[in-house]
DNA sequence: TGTACATCAGTGAACGCGCGTTCACTGATGTAC
DNA sequence: TGTACATCAGTGAACGCGCGTTCACTGATGTAC
């Protein structure tokens, strides 16, 4: 064969990789194919022999996605102190700046609000997955209690790095991250 | 004249109207002029007697958008409770299930993030006011903290209300409502 | 060993379609004389 | 009062363009005999 054993799963590989970082940066309606497969260093046609329609890609995508998003949270997030970690480092300035390999919940729940049932199921799981990782961290509280400030500090992640995304200037941006952080972090050490 | 005075006045404003809803509902990106102008009862070409460019649609859409989301803040923050009420409010399922007629900030947040300095200098300032109206409703703490903590309570508020439109388990859903009201109220009331 | 054929990842031109935008035109009303 | 022209919100066909998708083809390698 032209290619060695295993190169055309690189290739799907590096064309998720691409798909990914394009669709946090702008969007996952403002992205078209084209785009992606010439960034990815390939012609239009090759697009079909990996994934059957953008609407499996975009599955494809978003399922790896979060999972490695899961991944990174449960590798930091693996003693006492570390809820705070993870929470100032999803809260950093870096992160707010670097979309495309940044967290998709963030860049993109919205458009996955409005996607199909499948999509949304599977973004569910892994939503759950992440709170339940978070709520083990918390020390105080019933486990029932401890789930509830992990929902509640995610949701306050989220809309927290959405909106110092948006936010023109920059003193308020760093503001709105610092502030998140300080009400995160006393929701996890509340009583 | 073949129009009423104030005809044409009242024309764009149900385009504006019609767009916002649309907006809100599929996002910026997923919507097209045809079908704004279809549904606002008028064919294609008269959008341009109104507007310039989409592009400055988006801009007046999301500025009234935002004027008026601020007032029906306004509305609602003149009494001790009323950040109560109005948190309450916001995460309600009503609200979750309702995204065309919803906060634009939930629906287009991530969008804006992606759209031109004007446009995020105008939410920025929108947002501004938000969180001067809210944490004037704080009764606990210096100007700054309070300040700071109204900042928080709408990032939980936003992510909120995203990840529950977005998530496919609606107990999950409204545990993600309830959770948020829980920790919004506890940093409000927070000594 | 040499030749014919099979395999298959990727090429690149073309498809129909809907996008944002333009523009000559319509037709009801107002104004001038 | 009647006629000619101006006004202007809206019409609807057409524009070029990029979208997602299809498909005949390429060409390097593997396999069969």
């Amino acid at each position: 064969m032209r290619y060695n054993k295993g190169h055309k799963e690189q290739t799907r590989r590096h064309i998720l990789d691409v798909a990914s970082a394009q669709f946090r940066k702008n969007g996952i309606a403002a992205v078209g194919l084209a785009g992606i497969m010439s960034e990815a260093g390939l012609t239009n046609g090759a697009f079909y022999g990996h994934f059957t329609s953008k609407e499996e890609l975009v599955r494809d995508v978003l399922a790896d996605a979060l999972v490695r998003r899961e991944e990174r949270h449960k590798a930091s997030l693996n003693n006492g102190v570390a809820l705070e970690a993870m929470i100032r480092d999803y809260l950093s300035p870096r992160h707010r700046d670097r979309a495309s390999s940044g967290c998709p919940t963030a860049s993109l729940v919205a458009e996955i609000a409005r996607h199909s049932a499948a999509t949304r199921d599977a973004f569910t799981g892994k939503i759950a997955n992440i709170v339940e990782l978070m709520a083990r961290q918390i020390s105080q509280g019933s486990a029932e209690r401890r789930r509830r400030r992990a929902i509640a500090i995610y949701s306050t992640m989220v809309g927290a790095l959405q909106l110092a995304r948006a936010v023109a200037d920059q003193r308020m941006s760093d503001e709105i991250l610092d502030a998140a952080v300080e009400a995160a972090m006393a929701t996890a050490n509340r009583k």
